[in-house]
DNA sequence: GATGAATGAGTTTTCATTCAT
DNA sequence: TATGAATGAAAACTCATTCAT
């Protein structure tokens, strides 16, 4: 790691800088000279990695959104063949959300408050993200209609909606709150009602288990 | 009336025209220049009514909040009865909601748009809207487990992922989408998936003919 | 007094509210609408009795010049006879002088701070102010160096060294300072400072009495 | 010495540009704009030497208070051991305030006209400076009165009148006049009339053929 | 690559003054 | 006369970006 390894930490300890400084100030008051003096580098030296102000915040975001979607494809590889493997599925899913929330929440903060406002350009972006989100789900929705586990219902709009329960439990609990947050539980909780409803349970809709479905494997980027 | 009545006119007049210059530009990139512009006054005038651009966004997103709070808590006087109360009071919630969100479309994206990364106190403002939101659904919810028709659930946790529903839909359903909205559509499919869940409803889980929930027809609410 | 005394009242008022407010936050940050509050008139009326804000200023610096170069010439009428008279006449201005402002210490206070910086006319005026002084008491000189009770001197020189002896004792002693100020103790301080710096060294150097030259009368302006 | 030499150029070249448009169009006219045309660089480049325009003037300030005061406390290390020790430093005091004064004549010309009516601040500011010369004079005063060469008097009150002697016979013959002028005329006779004044008026009273000191040739200091 | 001084366009905000009522 | 809402020119100051060293 002779040269290019220096280039890449530069950038790393910019990026690392751009993080402190946008969440300590937010992005649009955050001065491109409080990250280089957090960076302890030169003004000039940041235009060497960015581009601009705007270049080091999308890379920040695309890190972000990169990281999400393929973790999540990880976990989505074979579609499910009938309820107990959708139900795996899911947890898993809604696990390795909560985890790579918590372990990056950081990021994960900018991503959600920080970037919106900052341009317009950020709102297609957020958009498009949660675009891709509710399309995987979807699919696996409809694919668990077709299997005959999964009443029917608007696919499309359904998964929307089970996207922005996880959205704001992100948001709400894990992004906002300040102290330890218990993934297990948030998972055991958005699974039950995801695929339960609220509804008092009549027989044989026993609420899974999760214990199997909360591995710590999640290791993901940063 | 007179004098008075001249007063507020040009306050609406400088508050309608930044929604239009805040939804053209973004709230970061609209200028004073382009709101007085818009509403062809000239640029001090803008100060007689706000104190800032950052004030006159203010007023937009407590007017958006307030008329959408005081609107719900309309709807929510007496505390429902059994189940069917509840469900009914459920779909009048989340139509209410939808139709504010429809028929302030504008004022709706500004606020979940633009005021967010707008600056460090909107973060605030938004998560206090939330919570505010939350907290009614929590006690419903803890009044429904005590009165036997609601399973046992962690209230608060659940009622932020209900939000969260919600919160979804109106951004990625009324708020991005340019068309026109099936309201009753969007309220039917979330009032199912927020009261049965998405599992195979078994017997008995009433009220629940998947197909005409589903339909287009379906009436929950007044 | 019918209409005219009005008309004069509203005049006076705005300037009383001028005073205050020039002093209270300088001229320079006064803002015509802070004196027209103090004035309790609406914003347009200040322009029906003032031209401008630098106007109102011009006619408080304008009466005090007045007022006090009035004041000194109803003392020097009569060219001093002699010593004796010339004493008393030096002592009669001093402490008229000395009066003057202390009893219109706010406008003392406008004039000799606050106009200054306001706009380089106001430096001309001052200067003019300083050279109407120096130029009666440089003919005093010439007078008394002429009637060989006065020692040869640069008349317009020392003038002016006079003139300000008696400036610096006004700003520190009575504008500067806050408590009350013995101006009898500080006429005949400057008196025998004055007067032995100028009498021709020969007998009969006694350092006036001045009780007698310090008359309660002088009642000016305002 | 390179670089740090570079720096302090801009400052100085920013100092001198602003000398000179606060003397053409006085200081409240002037604006930062006029400075950095005058100097040649661009209006960030102002910001990067001085925090505000305020902040400019306030060094010019500072810099003739400071020479000033460092000058006149060279010429009065020892004190005066008598009457001719003090004459001799009166007479250097006088003529170093003079000097001082034509040879920094814009510089001085800012200080006792542009920075008054500034800023409040600016109020403060001289009237420290008079008060730090008022306090030398007055302690040389009750130094001569106890060594008997002096006759009793009010040592702070004459400090202050002799203090704006000096003042006033520079602001009306350096300052405000364009020409050259006799600096040794002006101490001589300033110095005559200091001396004269407070002088024990026993025998002796040299140093006085009134003749020889008004003349242009006296020398009252080396 | 690294530096950091210099740039200058861009925007908010203020406030003396006007004028329709 | 009196009012006070409206005007709009004016200016300070910021900060992302550049570029000579």
């Amino acid at each position: 790691m002779g040269r290019g390894g220096r280039l890449e930490d530069r950038r790393e300890e910019l990026l690392a800088a751009a993080i402190r400084v946008f969440l300590a100030h937010g992005y649009s008051a955050a001065k491109v000279s409080d990250i280089v003096a957090e960076a302890g580098v030169a003004q000039g030296t940041f235009y060497l990695y960015y581009r601009s102000k705007e270049h080091i915040l999308h890379t920040l975001v695309e890190r972000f959104m990169g990281g999400f979607i393929e973790r999540l494809d990880s976990l989505r590889e074979p579609l499910p063949r009938g309820l107990v493997d959708y139900q795996a599925r899911v947890a898993a899913v809604l696990r390795a959300t909560f985890s790579l929330c918590a372990e990056n929440r950081q990021l994960a903060r900018i991503f959600f408050h920080e970037a919106l406002g900052a341009d317009p350009s950020f709102g297609e972006l957020l958009n498009g993200f949660y675009r891709q989100l509710s399309r995987r789900v979807q699919a696996d929705l409809e694919h668990g209609i077709a299997g005959g586990y999964l009443r029917p219902l608007d696919a499309a709009l359904v998964a929307d909606a089970l996207v922005g329960m996880g959205d704001m439990v992100v948001r709400r609990r894990i992004i906002f709150d300040q102290g330890d947050v218990d993934l297990d539980h948030l998972t055991s909780e958005v699974l039950s009602l995801e695929l339960l409803g609220i509804l008092r349970p009549s027989a044989g809709r026993a609420p899974t288990d999760d214990r199997e479905t909360t591995g710590r494997s999640a290791r993901w980027f940063g």
